[in-house]
DNA sequence: ATGCAAATATACTAAAAAGTATATTATTGA
DNA sequence: TCAATAATATACTTTTTAGTATATTTGCAT
């Protein structure tokens, strides 16, 4: 069971998560956090060293809960087309996003990149780690005859990755999601190309 | 001729640019800007009326600044095609920007999203008036026969800019242009498909 | 049940950042 | 070239935000 602490922690952890998304590591202070979980500073600082430690403690809980619900939604379909799909899918409606704000992953990449090191490498690990499951994927698709050799699974997780991450900020600044459907359409295609 | 306030106000915007792009709007602070400009205070708030202000010009300087620069890029292409591999290339090498930092346009939306509703709809026009102009110059290219009508404008518009730019951010925070080469690649082969 | 330690709240201090009043210096047009 | 005025610098105040010392409350093992 879980000792009163903890699950204060994991409130704090858990209520702060969308103001991080929303307004970036350096736009959220304190008082947001406190005002959103109706607690004072006593008890935020009983559970974390400084502003920082927090931060940190939020962008890795962030990075860890998307990863896994993507990943999750994948592992629902069995073939390689499947999967990429529902990876696809997941991005299909950027204005209503899993934890609002957009993709935490794009968030903190670009916030990250010049000022925070520390989480610029955490960043860089998800987005390494995620590149080679879905290359896995797609190697896998080739191996057990799904696709095409002519395939590239490198480049293609790559270009399906950085359009859909792209895409999602493009549609949600214009306040849209038409653009996306269309891409979403357009990778599918693309993959398609390659069935055998 | 410039009188002295207006090259000094230049200046400040010009000096702060770079800050702006690397820091994000709420990372830059008036301290960080007085210090690489070697002005004071007094100076700076001659210029503008508050921290706001500045910062408003300053994104406006950086999305004209960086549209005007791409599109020059394309307008030395006669073709459609030279004009988006044009595009394209000035992509190529996410870790030296022309403005350092990465993309401003790109920069600005994800902190722009839900944060500041005025730049968010500026950075929407820039994002939409790209879209058209690209559009346009695919659609000019199959209606002069460079391009089969079996390519759609749109999609493939909107595909190519959220690629580079989702890419972008992607090599930035990875530290590797690599990624970018194949990704450049990917959409130069996707666009030569439709030749004829 | 109760006393003690853990958890939380209150009320403060410290630091950082924005902004301003006023003095000084530089520019420019007569 | 020299006032007048614009531009800039200095030295301050205000505001905002982070952080802390201490008091109070609450949960829980005995």
């Amino acid at each position: 069971m879980l000792t009163k602490a903890e699950k204060t922690k994991q409130f704090i952890l858990e209520t702060a998560l969308p103001l991080y998304n929303e307004k970036g590591i350096s736009g959220v202070n304190i008082d947001d956090i406190l005002e959103a979980t109706r607690l004072t500073k006593g008890c935020l600082y009983g559970h974390f060293e400084n502003k920082e430690d927090l931060s940190e403690q939020v962008i890795d809980l962030s990075l860890r809960t998307i990863s896994e619900k993507v990943k999750a939604g994948m592992l629902k379909s069995k073939t390689a087309k499947g999967k990429i799909f529902a990876f696809i899918d997941f991005y299909k409606n950027p204005l209503e996003t899993y934890i609002p704000g957009g993709c935490p992953i794009f968030n903190a990449a670009v916030e990250a990149d010049d000022n925070h090191p520390g989480l610029k490498s955490k960043v860089a690990r998800v987005f390494r780690t995620g590149q080679e499951e879905i290359t896995a994927i797609l190697q896998e698709g080739i191996d057990n005859g799904e696709f095409s050799d002519r395939l590239d699974p490198m480049i293609f997780a790559f270009k399906m990755v950085a359009a859909v991450e792209g895409g999602m900020v493009m549609c949600r600044v214009m306040d849209t999601i038409k653009p996306m459907h269309g891409l979403v359409k357009s990778l599918k295609a693309e993959l398609e190309q390659y069935a055998v």
